[in-house]
DNA sequence: CCGACTCTGTGAATATTGTTACAATGTCGG
DNA sequence: CCGACATTGTAACAATATTCACAGAGTCGG
């Protein structure tokens, strides 16, 4: 079984939307760009789900848990055992009846899915706090995704040197991508500068975009990205808390007209 | 026109589900908790949106823009016309046929529908490198976000003072969280703990947690949570990425039986 | 004040997503 | 090798979410 083609897969990806829910800030996609091929292609709810059973699965083999089932798996994620069937159907047929799951089989069939069964070379661009915090956090290069590129905007930190790796002037982008061969970006700019830099990269040929800069920036259809918003995280949960909570600081609500 | 009321509202609100849009992890509800009052409750769909409209609204408001129709908008945040004029009818009518929506009017109905109208208090829990990220940051302040005690489960932390905070044992908890009527907390702590912290801010009573961990937790029904995970984002692109693309590095790609 | 436009709010139609239910298959202790 | 039990994969159904499309209002230049 070679990755990503068992049953109905055809090897067709369309689709590019916005995200929120993983990052916490998901627009859904106008959807009717997707389904060019009505059949044939797999949902991106669904994608988006398989990260989130690999990890499970990687917990489960590292406490030494040989065999899952999809009610086990469902119940530590939240998820019903019918929609893990479900969505592991798309791709094909990895589980035992009477049984269930061998949990390292299955995860490595879906990091073959999901493209996680190489690394990933990335480009970060920003290398402010926020850049120089990410480049100290291991869980990515841990999970395949190496940073190998740096780009800032600021003409007073090109040439300076994080660890092996060199601040490059934006300008850059283009030839060093090609170089590198690097599709994955990381942006960790300022939300003035963000879609400028969307933009550029874009342009340089990025095909996937991580933003963490606190505003929805649009990419073609092409471009995959997902926004990393804890204020529209937080933002999303207030909703439901008030009511008779803490201090509601009453006072001038506005009120009257619509204009 | 008082917070959450004008049309179908009545002050219900049940799910709970884990988060993956957003933030970039979500996993929708079971579905199921939601509806116990079928009409009256606005789906939580809806409820994601408004903080990305609210996001927009600001920087229209800040660059001086004082209209804004529905088609304008969604063009700026990649979702259609009629979806954000459906969401926004949940709540009530606020534009007016001809002319669109009221920048600063909007925002603030939006805001007050959200419960962004006032100030909202916070534990951190777990003061490492991220942690301390996070104070520093400005912008959760700036959104009315306050981080106003710290946790950590390592007793050498405890006690140290960070800006005018001290560190508290988890063990006060429940004490602290009651004195300053905190109810959402921001967690910033290794996988192997988050469950374990989690259910203690739960048990403090907790009601809105923004996990950075990287593991999904699980909260009772009448919490809610979203999860920050840049990786959960990245591995939920890169399906759409390969095909041609870089080195495959190919070779053992796992075969043969399922079981 | 008119006529050509613009734009909202929403019923109805569609499209997408999730659940139920069950036949088929396999497990497992004895 | 048997019978009781567990679990998958999926068809059919149910629930949700999105888009279409248009009546009703309001705008705006002259």
């Amino acid at each position: 079984m070679q990755r990503r083609s068992p049953k109905r897969l055809l090897e067709t990806h369309t689709d590019t939307e916005q995200d929120p829910p993983g990052t916490g800030a998901d627009v859904s996609a106008p959807a009717g760009l997707r389904d060019q091929l009505g059949e044939g292609t797999i949902p991106d709810i669904v994608i988006r789900r398989l990260p989130i059973y690999a990890r499970s699965l990687q917990f489960l083999e590292h406490d030494g848990i040989e065999t899952v089932s999809s009610g086990e798996l469902g119940a530590r994620l939240g998820v019903s055992a019918a929609q893990i069937r479900r969505d592991l159907s798309y791709f094909g047929e990895f589980g035992k009846q009477g049984k269930g799951y061998n949990v390292a089989y299955l995860l490595g069939q879906i990091k073959g899915i999901l493209g996680l069964d190489r690394d990933w070379s990335m480009a970060l661009v920003g290398v402010g706090h926020l850049g120089r915090a990410l480049l100290h956090y291991d869980g990515l290069q841990e999970q395949g995704f190496c940073i190998q590129a740096l780009f800032d905007h600021n003409p007073e930190k090109v040439g300076e040197k994080i660890g092996d790796l060199v601040v490059h002037s934006m300008n850059d982008l283009p030839k060093v991508l090609a170089k590198q061969n690097i599709k994955m970006a990381i942006m960790a700019v300022p939300a003035k500068g963000a879609q400028e830099a969307t933009d550029a990269l874009v342009a340089a040929g990025t095909l996937a975009i991580l933003n963490y800069a606190p505003i929805i920036v649009r990419v073609p259809t092409h471009v995959k990205i997902r926004h990393i918003d804890p204020i529209i995280a937080l933002q999303s949960m207030t909703y439901y808390l008030d009511s008779d909570q803490v201090t509601p600081r009453n006072g001038s609500r506005r009120n009257g007209a619509k204009s």
